[in-house]
DNA sequence: AAATAGTTTAACCAAATGGTTAACAAATGT
DNA sequence: ACATTTGTTAACCATTTGGTTAAACTATTT
């Protein structure tokens, strides 16, 4: 019946240890805790995902998963990158309004475990910018933008984009500012960053 | 004789506990790995710094007391806004690479730990950006740069600088190279943030 | 309704971990 | 020379933690 929300104990897992791995990481995170935010008893977890390591790499791949197809679908659309760039930052900022923890756990994750990379790198879905490297040499090359490598603009256009969140407490310190005011620069920022990268890259 | 580079128990025990803190974070780290690297008995760190936390809080500050003063320097100096962006991109990509875990340990853990921010900010020389503030309003004004909030530029060029360092394992996936190549990449941001920053909100 | 398979729990366990203690060694002062 | 402080260690301890077991409970099948 009810298929969008089901209420099956091991979506309930894989919900209650996202809440307590995105807030502190796989090595803070403990089981115990899990369960009890699952309202469940902790050998149930072991019943469904047999250790810590397997629960885990259960919730980072969903979270991934809800990233990665999202960079992928703007980057290998078939509009010009400045749309591209446009579409890309409004989307993104403002879905990880909604999922703020995420970047911060993939990043922290992600540097724990180098070789976990690897691993998602091979998996279909897996975004790739073969495409939007050539389109950037091609609008260099006729002129429509500055010289850049494409790497770089991709680089540039990331850090834009997810730094504000990884860096959040560390930025409102410098800044300071409170929650309300830089939520407030981060919404402005759905349409502040596109213009920015545009106008580095844009010729007349 | 030597004050440069005192071999004292105290500070070996303090660069260990750098070394250990910065690749496995507070939670990850361990006590006797502490004390392992430092080719000394756990229980020695404990008779200097009383207790993990401690130890911990004598870490963070030193460490993130090499990022702070670099940032004030540039940000109150003298210059133009222009010297400001190239001089800070090109001395703080620098300094990180020569300490490529600094920014991901700092930021892993005020995300942890987001009331510790609040003790930093507490802290003369904690960087201010109100100076920068004004000189860029005034430029806006006068018509030098485009129409920005400081604080805008201000988190874009953090961003810019930073983010290529945590976020260098996602990186690394994405445009699919390896360690040579992004750090090939890495050096040529010394110069080419600042121009890409600069591009972005020169007049003319 | 009896048997079977799937789900959930309380109690338990071994290993790891931060921290302590008490004894020992090395300086340091008198 | 002796006493006192400072530095260092091995052994120990209480708690936490991931994981297991066996029993109980629930749904499904026969």
């Amino acid at each position: 019946m009810n298929k969008t929300k089901d209420t099956t104990t091991e979506s309930n897992i894989l919900d209650a240890a996202k809440n307590i791995f995105q807030q502190k990481g796989m090595v803070g995170a403990r089981m115990q805790e899990i369960a009890d935010e699952a309202g469940i008893n902790k050998a149930l977890l072991h019943y469904y995902f047999r250790s810590k390591q397997l629960l885990f790499e259960a919730v980072f791949k969903k979270a991934f998963s809800m990233l990665a197809p999202q960079l992928n679908e703007v980057i290998n659309s078939e509009t010009s990158i400045f749309e591209k760039i446009k579409n890309f930052s409004h989307n993104y900022i403002s879905f990880v309004i909604k999922h703020p923890y995420l970047p911060n756990f993939i990043l922290q994750e992600l540097n724990r475990n180098q070789d976990f990379v690897q691993n998602l790198v091979k998996e279909k879905n897996f975004p790739n910018i073969s495409k939007f490297k050539k389109q950037v040499n091609d609008k260099v090359a006729d002129g429509t933008i500055r010289n850049i490598k494409a790497e770089q603009l991709f680089i540039n256009i990331m850090a834009l984009n997810i730094f504000p969140f990884v860096g959040a407490p560390l930025l409102k310190g410098f800044i300071n500012i409170g929650d309300k005011e830089y939520n407030q620069l981060i919404e402005e920022r759905k349409t502040a960053v596109a213009d920015f990268i545009i106008n580095a890259i844009k010729i007349n």
